[in-house]
RNA sequence: GGGGAGGUUCCCGAGUGGUCAAAGGGGGCAGACUGUAAAUCUGUUGGUUACGCCUUCGAAGGUUCAAAUCCUUCUCUCCCCA
């Protein structure tokens, strides 16, 4: 027999509190239930850091269940206070209804919003109109501002120093999930561990205004971190955005191939689709064998992100750049960033340095300088340590040449008439 | 509204007239070691035409041969009181 959605979330160590499991356990069993997760639209692409929510609404929805995706345009402009040291930026709506279609064409990679299957909807269009005074009256009076300072995230807060407009976005929050309930029968709403007081104030106005007897639950995922500490999905040059533009297919799947060994086995169950009973056997690899769970992690996530195509590619691409040889022959260009230089350039020669600062791989000459000195930079794979070097047609293969910083970071300067 | 403390380089944080492109730590980058891991060690970390020069210590003025440091005004943040 089928595992039911909710089992499938607790073995993948999906579920970190929950109000009421019981009473879940038994909702879930008896009927299709609407749930609900909010995402903030507060950047043009999402970024691995925001995935888990999306992930459990996947396994929710395949056991049946219906997701509601909220697109916070309105909330996104008041900004949530939990788990954050600062306020954030406040956006204009256009900008947030940008953001809000770029990022259902990205969730629309892990759930289905096929027809009835999953439905999207943006809270800017109960919020944006709300009158503030019938707002006080019939929402603000549930809530004991006693209460609200007991919370864990304001304290926090009032020790920085907590903006009013930010103290209010329970309020709006816990607004959402009693209207998603009375307009779409929604009884349940999860997110990160840092919103289980949102979350909780959500299902108490509910019961509040519908009576004791609603049903109205709350589910939390643990919040992700790495074996290193380091936040989930940050690099340094920024977050690992699904957005193949951003962040290109082949960085997207190196993330994941340099996971953190005792990350591997975490990640592959809440970042893959694949059965637990496999990860199980993956998660027994040890020693350099672990490679192989961060390849398949890496593969399964990409394929899922930016499809099989891309994955395959990704793939092969590294395999050509780090198994012994590294043959770059085998690589796959169009995973590495270019840039177009006209061959009379080439002709006349370009210092080394020059090259470098010119593409991605240095920001400016003094770090191509430093680069080189330091014995990290590398021309069609062979090392040039004179910063005088200078590059000409020679070191043209197949109408470009490959720079290669340090051990990872590759470019390719394509050479045009 | 009153009083106090502050805004320093990617971040935290020293620096209270020249020796400051600015200690230390974190982070980053590179090298060694490895398994495209972790940990560790080493170097490096504003720009440049690399001698020197230019830009940088919240903003704008001023004092001085010389200012991150002193003065004035402005601005932002935090704390206490009301």
């Amino acid at each position: 027999m089928a595992k039911s959605g909710l089992e499938v979330l607790k073995e993948r160590g999906f579920v970190q509190q929950c109000t009421d499991m019981d009473a879940l356990e038994k909702l879930m069993d008896s009927e299709r239930v609407t749930f609900y997760v909010g995402v903030d639209p507060t950047g043009a692409s999402l970024h691995i850091g925001h995935m888990v929510p999306f992930f459990a609404m996947h396994h929710l929805q395949k056991a049946g269940h219906r997701p509601i995706a909220v697109v916070g345009g309105g909330t996104s402009m008041i900004g949530d206070p939990s788990g954050k040291s600062d306020m954030r930026k406040m956006l204009t709506i256009e900008q947030i209804n940008e953001n809000a279609s770029s990022i259902k064409d990205q969730l629309g990679k892990i759930i289905d919003f096929g027809e009835d299957q999953a439905i999207m909807v943006n809270n800017y269009d109960w919020l944006g109109g709300l009158n503030y005074l019938s707002f006080l009256r019939d929402i603000g009076i549930h809530f004991s501002v006693n209460r609200m300072l007991s919370f864990e995230a304001y304290k926090q807060r009032l020790e920085k120093g907590l903006n009013f407009i930010e103290f209010n976005y329970q309020l709006l929050q816990s607004y959402d999930f009693l209207k998603l309930n009375q307009d779409y029968g929604c009884k349940l709403q999860m997110g990160g561990d840092d919103q289980w007081g949102n979350i909780v104030a959500g299902m108490e106005l509910i019961r509040r205004v519908e009576g004791p007897e609603a049903e109205a639950i709350g589910l939390t995922f643990p919040l992700v971190t790495r074996a290193d500490g380091k936040k989930m999905g940050k690099t340094e040059k920024g977050a690992v955005f699904l957005d193949p533009s951003m962040f290109s297919p082949y960085e997207f799947f190196q993330y994941w191939r340099n996971v953190a060994d005792a990350d591997v086995g975490k990640f592959l169950k809440f970042f893959t689709f694949l059965e637990i009973e496999e990860i199980a056997e993956l998660e027994k690899l040890e020693g350099s064998d672990i490679n192989v769970a961060k390849e398949r992690l890496a593969f399964e996530q990409t394929r899922i992100i930016h499809g099989e195509e891309e994955a395959a590619k990704a793939l092969e691409a590294a395999k050509a750049a780090f198994t012994s040889g590294g043959g770059e022959g085998a690589m796959d260009k169009d995973s590495i960033p270019s840039v177009d230089v006209p061959s009379s350039e080439i002709e006349a020669g370009i210092g080394i340095m020059d090259l470098f600062a010119r593409t991605g791989l240095c920001s400016s000459r003094g770090e191509a300088r430093r680069l080189v000195q330091q014995g990290g930079a590398r021309v069609n794979e062979v090392q040039i340590s004179d910063i005088d070097a200078v590059v000409g047609s020679d070191a043209v293969v197949d109408g470009e040449i490959l720079l290669k910083a340090g051990k990872k970071r590759y470019f390719r300067v394509v050479v045009i008439d």
